[in-house]
DNA sequence: GATGAATGAGATTTCATTCAT
DNA sequence: GATGAATGAAATCTCATTCAT
C-alpha cells in the first residue's frame, strides 16, 4: 500500500529516522531539522521530502509504539471483566507512554497527518470505546466519559509524570490515581454484565503483564 | 523591598506587562519578545532587562493569580472537614488555572525565578501540605501522595483540559476525576479527624513521602 | 546521420522542444528543466537525455535560426561590393538575433555542443571571414578585425539592445553604430576590389590579427 | 547621511564585502550568499541585513568604481573639444569597466537600489548627457543618440569583450569601434562649436537625464 | 535506453537573544 | 541603566541534476 520506496530513498529515510530518534531521546521533541539532516549525512531537502513537517517526523518515530498501543488495547478488549479490561488498557498504555518518547505528543495532538498513524490511533480509540462502553454498561465508570476523554486524561497524566523528577516511581502512582478517578463515584455497579466480550483479536486470559518498564 | 524603579522604567515595565498580557490572552504562551517590545513601544533590550527570560515574564504575568491561588489554598485550610478542605482547595485551584492563561506553565515549572513568585508558590505548597496531611491522617487520601504530587497532577489535568476542544465542560469533569482519584482506595477512612486545622504556616509532622516505587 | 530515434523518443523530443520554445518566448532563456518536463508531460530525465545541458537545449531551439543565419551570410558573400556585402551580412544577422530569442546566447557561447550547431556556426564564420577579407582588402574596414570579432561585437550589440526598454527602435540604431564603427577610420579605401568572392568555405589570406593593445 | 553604523556592524559589513569581492574576482557575479556568509564568519542573516539582495551587494562592491566612473566623466566635461571629450569619457569608462568586475552588471541594470549608487550613476549620466549634447551640437555624433544609449552601448561592448578570450587586447579595439560608430555618419560637422565647455560641475541646459527607466 | 522519484545545495525568512552605544 | 540595531541559528522552500528502477 505504501508507494514502495526506492532502495536508496528507504536507506536515507531510515538514517533520518535513526538520527531523529537519537535526538528525541537526548534532546526531546524539538527535532531541529537542519541538525538532523547534518547528522544523518543528507541534505535538509531530503528530510523535508520524507517528513514535510516536524509533526510528521514525530509520528514516523512513534508509529511502532502507536501500533503496540493499539494492539495492547485490542488485547484488553478480550478481558472478560469490564473494569479489569479498562485497567489493563490503561496500564499498558502508561507503560508505552513512559517508554516511548514523543508518543505523548502524538497522542496529545490527536489528529496525525500520516494515514498509518491516523489508522492506528483510530484503532486504539475504537478499543477504548469498546472497553469503555462495557465498563459504563457495568456501571463501573463515570457515565460522562467518552473515549476521547481517556486519551486526554492519559496525556495529562503523562504530563504530570514528566513535570518533575522521580519519573519512574510516579508512573504507577499516577496511573492508579487515574484509574481510581475514572470509576463511578458510587459503589453502584449495575446488576450484571456477564456479556462476553466480542471475539475480537482473540485473547489470552491472564495476560497480566501489568505495566511495561 | 524592590529596588524602587525609576519612573520611566516603571512605566516601561507596566507597558510591557500589559502588552504581554494581551499576547498571552490572544496567542498563548509563546510570547514573542520582539513583537511584545514593538507593540509596547520599547526596545527588546528593555523587555529583557525587566524580564530576563520568557519564564520570568510569564511569572510576572501570573503573579496575581499565584497570589490568589495561595490565598484560596490558605482559606481551604480553615475548612474543618479534611476531605472537604482538599476538595475546596482543588476546585479553587482548577478555577484559577482555567481563568489564568500561563498559570499552568508556572505551576508546571515548579521553581519560579522571581522571589515573589517563589514565595507565593511556597505558600501554596505549604497549604497543600497541611490540607493533605490532615486528609492523610483521616485516611481519606492515598498515603503515597505528597504536596508536590498534587501540584503535578493539577498541571496534568490542566494539560488534559487543553488537549482538545470543549474546554469549558471538561474543567469540571476532569477535576472530579482527579478528586476521586486522590481518595484512598478503600472506604477505610480513619475513625475521626475533627481535630482543628493546625495554625497557619506551620508544618505538619508525617510529611514524609510514602513508598518509593 | 542522427541515430534514428525511436518513434516515442522522437515524439518526446519534439514535445520537449515545443514546450521549451514556449518557455523561451515567455520567460526568457532561464529554461527551468523541471518545469519544461512537467509541461511537456515527460520526466526530467527524458529532458536531460535528449539535452544534456541547458545550452544543448538552447542550441536545439535555435538550430533553425542558426541555419538561416548561415544561409543569409552565405548569400551576402555573393554581393559584389565588399562594403555592401558586410552591411547585408550584419543587417540580416541583427534581424535574426532580434527575432530569435536564445540565438544570442548560442552565438555568445561561440562553441556549440551539437555537431549540427557547430557546423552551422562554422559556416557562418566562414562567410564572415570571406566577406571580411574582401572588405579588408578593399580597405573599407579596420584591418585589425577578425571574423570572431564580428561575432563578439554582434553579441555585444544585441546585449546593448536588451539592456533597457525600447528594444524595437534600438535594433536599427545600434546596428548602424556597429556598421559605422567597423569601417576603416580614414577614407583610405584601396583602389579596387571587384575581384569575385572566393569559393565558399575556403579560407582567406591576411586573416592575421593586427596590433595587440 | 548614512545611519552611522555601529562599530561591530561596520566590521561585519566590511568582512562580508571583502569576502564577496574575493568571490566576485574568482567566481564571477554569482555571489552565493550562504557561502559568503560562511567564509566571512558571519550568519546568513547578517549578510541579508546588510545587503537585502544580491544586486544590493553587487552595488556595494562597485560603489567605488562607480564613483570613479562619475568623477572621470565629470572631468571629461572640462575638455574643450567636444569629440575629444566624448572619447576621453568613453575610454576612461572602458578602462574602469575592464578593471572592475561587477561594474558592468550594475551599469547594465541601470537602476541601482542603493541611493548612493543611484546618485553616482545619475551623476555619470548627467556628464554623459552634457558631453553628448555638446558633441551633438557640434555635429560630431549621431543626433539620435541619448545618454542612455551610451550607457547601453558601453555595456554591450563590455559584453563583447568578455565573450571570448584575449580580453586585454580587445578593450582598446572595441572601444575604438564604438567611438567611431557614434560619430555622425557624414563628415558634416556643423560650422562652429567653439563654445567653451561650461564650467565644471555646472549644469547645462538640456541636462535632463534621458530615459528614467 | 527511458523514466521520474529522489537528492542536496543554496536562497530567503524568522526570531530569540546579545551587546555596542 | 536603557535602548534597539545587530546577530546567527534554524526553519522552510526551490530547483538543477542525478541515478535506481
Amino acid at each position: 500500500m505504501a508507494p514502495e520506496l526506492r532502495a536508496d530513498a528507504a536507506r536515507n529515510r531510515a538514517r533520518v529516522l535513526a538520527t531523529a530518534r537519537a535526538q528525541l531521546a537526548e534532546h526531546g521533541s524539538a527535532l531541529p531539522m537542519n541538525e538532523i539532516a547534518r547528522q544523518a549525512g543528507v541534505g535538509v531537502g531530503t528530510v523535508y521530502r520524507h517528513f514535510p513537517t516536524r509533526q510528521a517526523l514525530l509520528e514516523a518515530l512513534v508509529v511502532d509504539s502507536l501500533a503496540r498501543l493499539a494492539s495492547e488495547a485490542d488485547r484488553a478488549c478480550a478481558e472478560p471483566n469490564p473494569l479489569t479490561a479498562l485497567e489493563r488498557l490503561l496500564r499498558s498504555a502508561f507503560g508505552l507512554l513512559a517508554d516511548s518518547p514523543g508518543l505523548d505528543a502524538v497522542l496529545a495532538d490527536g489528529a496525525p497527518q500520516y494515514p498509518e498513524a491516523l489508522n492506528l490511533l483510530g484503532g486504539f480509540a475504537a478499543s477504548v470505546d469498546q472497553v469503555l462502553a462495557r465498563a459504563r454498561a457495568a456501571g463501573v465508570v463515570r457515565a460522562e466519559l467518552a473515549a476521547d476523554d481517556i486519551r486526554r486524561l492519559m496525556c495529562g497524566m503523562q504530563h504530570a509524570i514528566q513535570t518533575g523528577g522521580d519519573v519512574a516511581s510516579k508512573v504507577d502512582l499516577y496511573a492508579q490515581v487515574l484509574v481510581a478517578g475514572l470509576k463511578a463515584p458510587e459503589g453502584a455497579a449495575r446488576a450484571d454484565d456477564s456479556s462476553q466480550p466480542p471475539a475480537r483479536g482473540q485473547s489470552v486470559p491472564g495476560d497480566s503483564r501489568a505495566r511495561g518498564r
